[in-house]
DNA sequence: TTTT
DNA sequence: TTTT
């Protein structure tokens, strides 16, 4: 992979519910978490704190969602590198929406700041301990995420299982 | 400013377009534009080479906001260090939207990496070699970018001035 | 402060030690951290597991330096974004040798990441909450370590006290 | 290759001089740039304008020093992204000595940012488009540099052609 | 000298 | 020793 420019994120966060991971066609693991940072400062006129959380949309694949899956949980606190990827999509009456998300493949790393026993440190995107059957079918462990992987590898939160009960115009 | 995570966005890439910058109430600027950035990659089955362009909307206030306006244009190219934030507005008819931007302020940075003669080099986001008559009224300088601040910041495109010949349904 | 270039440094690690805070003659708080970072990978030859530890010199100035004081001890897990920067510096016998240390001033960040109970969470250089008698008699706050303020403010280890307990030809 | 913790740095900056790009026995080219950033700010008390340039090692290895040899020269701006080593090695009398120096290896980056015609964009470590005959015979490209490896990689200046023209004290 |  |  050649590049021309930077796009990369830094987070430190907690996650706000546990994991949400799918399987795409080839087997591959796609993970999906929320993350939020927050910050706080004083108001000069007033004098009052204000916070504000801030909520990030983080995506893992291959051996990453594996991990992500198996270790992380609501509240577990992470640091994240990955890169910025604004993805379009379709509501159920076809209307475009946009949604940014922070992807974590190539280049990109994952570690776990818990501290919890047994908990996994760190994982770059492209390790891979051992080919699972499941990542083994698969090529996108050195592959960026690319448009078409990525549609498939995200898709919109009803196209799996047929299910519905989802407000289509909320992007995450 | 203090902060419970990281929220750190770092890019390097060119200006699609010229700055497009406003005013607020308060007489700060406000200053957005879009960077690109691009990678490219060979296919593992195919052995074709794919690219693709990443876009991103970057923002910047206050004193960052008159340079990116005094020195950036269509093609510029530079280096952006912020931070991530997703804002909701809404659709003409009402409808939610969501937004995610770079906003560069309290801990930012812009550099220009063009090397054009007599631009600036670097700015972090704190900087005020004279104070301007439209920055002396407000107090941006020191404050993150508060919901209720950044919202008439990056208002909907057609709220200036009255306009209305743009579409709703695209974020940005 | 302008810049022409990016020198940024971020590290998560922990604390070898207690920190190693001193005074400067302002009474601005200087405090001095030896943080760990290690990484772990398999030999291609032997299939081994090696790993390797690297120890990284801190500075913190002003405030944070008082707050990595009240805060931070021996195994404390930080997250720290700042600068590089090489100090040059003399043995007793008149011999130069340089020393490379992580600054965290202007534009630079310590967050805790241990979750301690009471821990202040994540303070970027510039706050100053109340203004200590230390701080107030001194301007260290919105200046980058300058190489003369540098110097006093990270002597040679015997300099304080006049003490020369230690070997001159070890830089830290 | 797993982490336990973060050790990373970013720089933009201009080469002091032509690459110094040497072969370990392996055949696997190790590139060693000089890389300044300057910072200035107005001084508080007396409103002069200070300058500090910081100058940094930065050492490629494999493939990306290939690169560096072939693409950079005296004056050329550069991204790096690598991480920090402290290196210990010894004069010709014995004694030691250590260097700190920002290893662009795997997770590393760099970029050109001269636009020159031409000019590579931007490589990733683990690049390698074509094995050569020399990257071939070897195995760094998956591999972190390990001490053993970094210290044939980067040996003092005078051990290659047997010269000693230079000030064994100067570590860099 | 840390941590897992 | 770079760059503006």
């Amino acid at each position: 992979m050649a590049t021309r420019g930077v796009n990369k994120v830094i987070l430190i966060g907690n996650l706000g519910a546990d994991p949400d991971v799918r399987y795409m066609p080839s087997g591959d693991a796609v993970a999906n978490v929320r993350i939020a940072t927050s910050e706080s400062w004083k108001d000069r006129n007033t004098g009052e704190t204000q916070e504000r959380t801030e909520w990030h949309n983080v995506v893992f694949f291959g051996k990453l969602a594996e991990i992500v899956k198996q270790y992380l949980r609501k509240g577990s606190k992470i640091y994240v590198e990955g890169k910025l990827r604004t993805r379009k999509w379709q509501t159920q009456d076809g209307q475009d929406r946009y949604t940014t998300e922070v992807v974590v493949d190539i280049g990109g790393t994952m570690q776990m700041l818990d501290g919890r026993p047994g908990g996994a440190s760190s994982v770059p995107f492209d390790e891979a301990p051992a080919a699972s059957a499941r990542s083994s079918g698969g090529s996108s462990g050195a592959r960026p995420a690319a448009p078409d992987a990525s549609q498939s590898a995200t898709p919109d939160r009803g196209s799996f299982g047929g299910g519905s009960d989802f407000d289509d115009d909320i992007p995450f």
